[in-house]
This record gives structure tokens, sequence and C-alpha cells, in this order.
DNA sequence: GGAAGAAACTTGCATATACAAGTAAAAACA
DNA sequence: TGTTTTTACTTGTATATGCAAGTTTCTTCC
């Protein structure tokens, strides 16, 4: 076994390589889409995250759980986004080890504001790869994250 | 529309969204997997993009384009493992613009060794998702890159 | 009710990623 | 041949990511 027999392999077969590659790759569109925005891909997910708690919020854990993101990048992650003025992080009123994620006003705004340009965004991946792979890239992609949280209940 | 409506829109369909959070949840299992090597998934697929230049080495435009990694950003991904004595990088002798960059014998000697560290994490991501999920997974990213180049081609 | 343990985060450190702007060397061209 | 342009890469700056270790607050169990 050479270096490039293992090289070869790896090349032919690597998971963690694609994705992580064409993760590159879509990001970049999407960043491209949003700059006008201020905002970027990875951003614009979070503030996504945030909002589907709606008016109640969200916690950093469940956060950190929906986006499969370790509590400490999410801890990182929204400070540009708060100090940007588009989220507010509380602390929870019966419990106040726990911090509450809301966006503010202008958070929503800019939400609303950053639909046609993620569905431009979308649409462009979209057209580059077609609509049935498209559907079929999202949905082996659910099924990680389907797996993800099977394998974290059964360690429970 | 609300900032909730777009809000579900986009968490329901959007790709980017979908792509990153896997690729968190792989690249995990990978570098858990490589820990032992003191490696990470990302500098491992960086060691084997090298290693795929053979003796003559890769450059580094050639590489980012192989990783669809920015090139200032492989620039400094290549540090680490340079400070730790795994890659060389030298000016091409006819070009002195280019950089090429070879494996050391410790780094042919690392990549051998991470081998089966990368099977077991390949393994253990086809066992969470099934291998024909893992299979379709794979086309579906290798259709995006190679619709990624497809349209590079297109612009020159 | 006080001590031990658990839970929910934050901070320190290191790597990963990319845009804008800079540098150096080769190629093109006047 | 000398200037201009292009190419290949580096640096400055900012966000993204995660592990180890720390802090605060709650819960549990005597």
């Amino acid at each position: 076994m050479t270096h490039l027999d293992a090289a070869r392999r790896m090349a032919a077969e690597c998971l963690c390589f694609r994705v992580r590659r064409a993760t590159r790759t879509i990001t970049r569109l999407y960043d491209e889409a949003l700059r006008p925005l201020g905002l970027g891909a990875a951003q614009l997910t979070l503030m996504n995250a945030v909002a589907m708690g709606g008016a109640s919020g969200q916690t950093m854990s469940r956060l950190a759980d929906l986006l499969a993101l370790d509590l400490t990048s999410l801890s990182r992650n929204l400070r540009p986004l708060e100090k940007g003025g588009m989220l507010a992080i509380d602390r929870h009123e019966d419990d106040r080890r726990v911090r509450v994620v809301r966006l503010t006003p202008a958070g929503e705004e800019l939400l609303v504001a950053a639909l046609p340009r993620w569905t431009e965004a979308h649409a462009k991946v979209t057209a580059m790869i077609g609509a049935a792979e498209a559907e079929s890239l999202r949905a082996s992609l659910d099924v990680v994250t389907a797996a993800r949280h099977r394998l974290r209940e059964e360690d429970a």
C-alpha cells in the first residue's frame, strides 16, 4: 500500500471531501446573491432558524440542534447579528441559564428583504444541477440529518 | 408576506442550509476518527489532493480548482501542514510565480496511516444513512462539482 | 438546606473560509 | 526594449467552526 494507492481510494470515494467541496460551491452562490444585503449565507440560515421560533424565540440549545452546530460556534455566530441589531438575546425568565434568541423588528425586515435574493440563489443552484438532481440532493442531505437525530436518541 | 412566511419557505427548501448542516455532521465524524493522528478532515483532504499530483506535485491553482477552494483559503490552509513537516512548497523552476506543493516523506507516511481511520469514518457514515443513500449522495455532490466546472468553461 | 452533580452557556485557542487589496513575475504589446 | 497587462499567489480583515476548559445557575440527594 503506497501513499498513492491511499490517495486514489480516498479521492474516489470520500464523502467528507465531496460534501465540503459542494458546500463551498453552493455557499459562494448564496453569498453572492445576498451580498447587497450585507448578509452571508450562514447568517441568513441562522436568522431563519431564529425566526422559526416565532415570537417566543429559540433557546441556544435548540438552535444548535436545528443547525447541527456546536453550541460554542453558535455562541459566536450570533455576535455579528446581535451587534448589527438583527437579533436580541435575553435570559429566560424561569431558568436564568437559558438564553432566548429573537429577531428584532429590523431582523424581521431583513429576513423579508432577503427572500428574493435567496430565491434567486436557490434558482441558480437548481438551474445548475437540474431540478431532479436538486431534489435528490435535498433528500439525501435530509437523510443525513434524520440519521443524526436517530443516533442522538439511541444514545439517550 | 410576513417574516414567518419567508422563514418557513427557506427552512423547507434551502439547499445551502442543508448542505452546510450535513457538512458539519459528516465532518465531525471524520474529525473524530482522525483525531488520534492529530489531523482534521479538511487537512486530510488537502494532503490527499496534494498526493494526487504524485512526485511532480500540484500547483496551488490546481489544488484550489480540485477542491473548489478559494486560493486565499488554500494559501492559509497549507500553513499548518507545512509547519508540521507534511508538505513542502517550492517555487516552480520555469515560472517563479507558481508554487509547487508536494508531500514530504513524513506526509506520505501520515497519509498511509490515515487510511484505516478514513475507512472507519467512511463506514460509519455509510452505516448511518445506508449504502444506497450514501451512493446517491455522492452522485449528487459530484453533479454539483461537474456543473461548476461546466459553468467555468462556459465563462472562458 | 447545604453539598454534589448536571445543565446551559462563554472564553481561549486553533483551524477554515473568502473578499479586497497588495506583490512579484511572466506575457503581451507598442 | 520598455511599458502595460495578466497571472499566481500573499496579506489584511472578518466570519465560521469546534474542542477543552471555565462560569453560572438549576437540580438532586442526602
